[in-house]
DNA sequence: CTGAAAGCGCTTACAG
DNA sequence: CTGAAAGCGCTTACAG
């Protein structure tokens, strides 16, 4: 049990009585290793232990399989969600997460240094913008950049179509002939809340709509809630409300319930991200589903085919939007419906 | 704008009319380099771009300032908010997390190996079980291990009190004098799950009460609103209950309500866990709150204190249990305090 | 199919 | 206060 140092390629291969090399090539599967020789090396790394060293590996070969991501703070309540799913998908790749957090206010530059310096592969930001500066020193250390949920015309980014899901709202509100409509916007100037907000009231402009009401939120549920209250103890009586995140959505539903109205009877209530306490029971609320599992693969696609590219620093900057997917839930069901069920 | 190679220490140091070791020296903040070198050296890297290299350093340094994080999935509500504390207390920190995913029923077996492979400085395992095989195979690694949130005798392990916040709630049930007692429990075999019931029931027997109810979920909003529709639709009027966590707590008052059932009035609910749904209006959910800060700022205080120690692998394994706060909201409102809001 | 050797970009005694 | 040099543990042409 005395300190018996970590084991290392050059222990195996004297073991082993091979050269360090082929004790490398046995673990990189490189396939002209001889069977037996591949077998004799790894029975004797299994018994003392030895696994290779990522680090060294990575200094040598220039590569790490390290991915950076780059994070805001949970507030969203998307986020965990895609954390996660980014941290499995890497998994399964072969590649690992470093995780970086940003305040939600602030930009990525801060940290962006940071997660060069440890030679990541590729870099994933998401909720956060960067700047020119920094993208151009990503492409100086090469390794592509991508924005996630968020678009920027000199980053390659990867979003949902939030203008368009904005739109199915305000077709839904138009198929329900409800005719009395309120929005509930998020934090000006954010991308996300401008492109919600504007594919939503374009659409309802081209149906001779214009919404009655407009409040705004930070996307959390508390203002959501404060929202709801301001709205239901004014006498601006509503059909129905798209609030442009799940969490102000929700928020906006209890206050209505606070004030006796039920929903959708007294008001109909939408939202978006399709985060999933949407579907509780006691919220079930109508939403603009994110395609979370594709936009996390799409994005580990383009990052991979870049990165097996010899020319990705020449290509244009690229945009993919994705679909979001209408959820019809209670909260924007018409009457006929509920007393059916 | 042609191809520039990354900038290495050597670059900066012919530039600088410096030997690499004093560039090096200047990096690593070492006091003996003379301050009109230590500018001219800053002066030519930010000219030119250049930061150190961390694989390069690590793999020299034997110390990479990463720590690997291991978790669950996020379907407790509760990891996310303790991921990113993590990642942001260790960014604080000037380390890094690498961050794994392994499924909530498996151990972290599987991902530690690879974890290790990247010479992380500690490991933090959440909510997953370890091999008392894999201990040892981080200690011929010299890499700490800390369980977060469970407890081990053979691995030093940070977590709340779950068995007191069982008897905290029990407690208040008492003070508030209910008498039909129900309790919701969670995952059997799993430890959280018994610690809290046990404390829960333990306390109750001491004043001689029996839950006339018990039912069991897997900690999800989900089976929490099953067991209450089960419970509701039951002739078994209870005046309290307790679920083992917050998610089933909030499920099942929706059940609650669903059944015309009012919470407080009717059957009073407590969770545990304290995330921030349970302050939502709507929910208003008594529950015991994790200290959820102090268990991140123990468990790194603690792993900087072993990386400093020379001695930390011969000493004894130990549990550190930090106490929950009992947060009471309406859920367990006493109907007298309710008339007076 | 295998080995000897250079090299990845740092840190760190050692010598001055 | 600074430099020359060994070494961290791998990968990968190159030679055979």
């Amino acid at each position: 049990m005395a300190d018996q140092k970590r084991m290392t390629s050059v222990d195996v291969a004297r073991m082993a009585g091979v050269s360090q090399s082929t004790v490398s090539r046995t673990f990189a599967g490189d396939t002209r290793v001889k069977p037996e020789t591949r077998e004799r090396v790894l029975a004797v790394a299994k018994e003392v232990g030895y696994v290779p060293n990522f680090i060294a590996r990575g200094l040598s070969a220039q590569t790490t399989n390290l991915v950076g991501i780059v994070m805001a703070d949970v507030a969203s309540m998307f986020y965990p969600y895609v954390l996660q799913e980014f941290v499995r998908a890497l998994q399964k790749r072969g590649k690992h997460a470093l995780v970086f957090n940003v305040r939600s206010d602030g930009n990525a530059d801060d940290v962006l240094q940071e997660t060069l310096q440890y030679q990541v592969d590729a870099l994933i930001i998401a909720a956060s913008t960067v700047s020119d500066e920094m993208v151009e020193a990503c492409a100086r250390m090469d390794t592509p950049v991508f924005l996630f949920n968020r678009t920027s015309p000199h980053v390659n980014s990867i979003c949902v179509d939030n203008y368009q899901g904005g739109r199915q709202i305000a077709n839904l509100f138009v198929r329900n002939e409800y005719e009395r409509i309120g929005l509930l916007a998020g934090i000006e100037g954010t991308q996300t809340n401008q492109q919600r907000t504007s594919g939503f009231l374009g659409r309802l402009k081209e149906h001779g709509i214009t919404p009655i009401y407009e409040a705004r939120g930070d996307y959390t549920y508390k203002s959501g809630y404060a929202a709801g209250r301001e709205l239901f103890h004014s006498d601006t009586p509503l059909d129905a409300i798209f609030c442009a995140s799940d969490a102000m959505a929700i928020g906006l539903m209890d206050a209505a319930r606070d004030a006796g109205l039920n929903v959708p009877n007294d008001i109909a209530v939408a939202g978006f991200d399709g985060v999933p306490v949407t579907e509780w029971a006691a919220n079930s609320l109508t939403t603009i589903e994110q395609p979370m599992t594709a936009l996390v693969k799409t994005t580990l696609d383009w990052m991979d085919k870049t990165l097996a590219s010899q020319t990705w620093k020449t290509q244009a900057t690229r945009v993919k939007l994705l679909p979001g997917t209408l959820m019809q839930r209670r909260s924007t069901a018409a009457s006929e419906l509920i007393i059916a069920e």
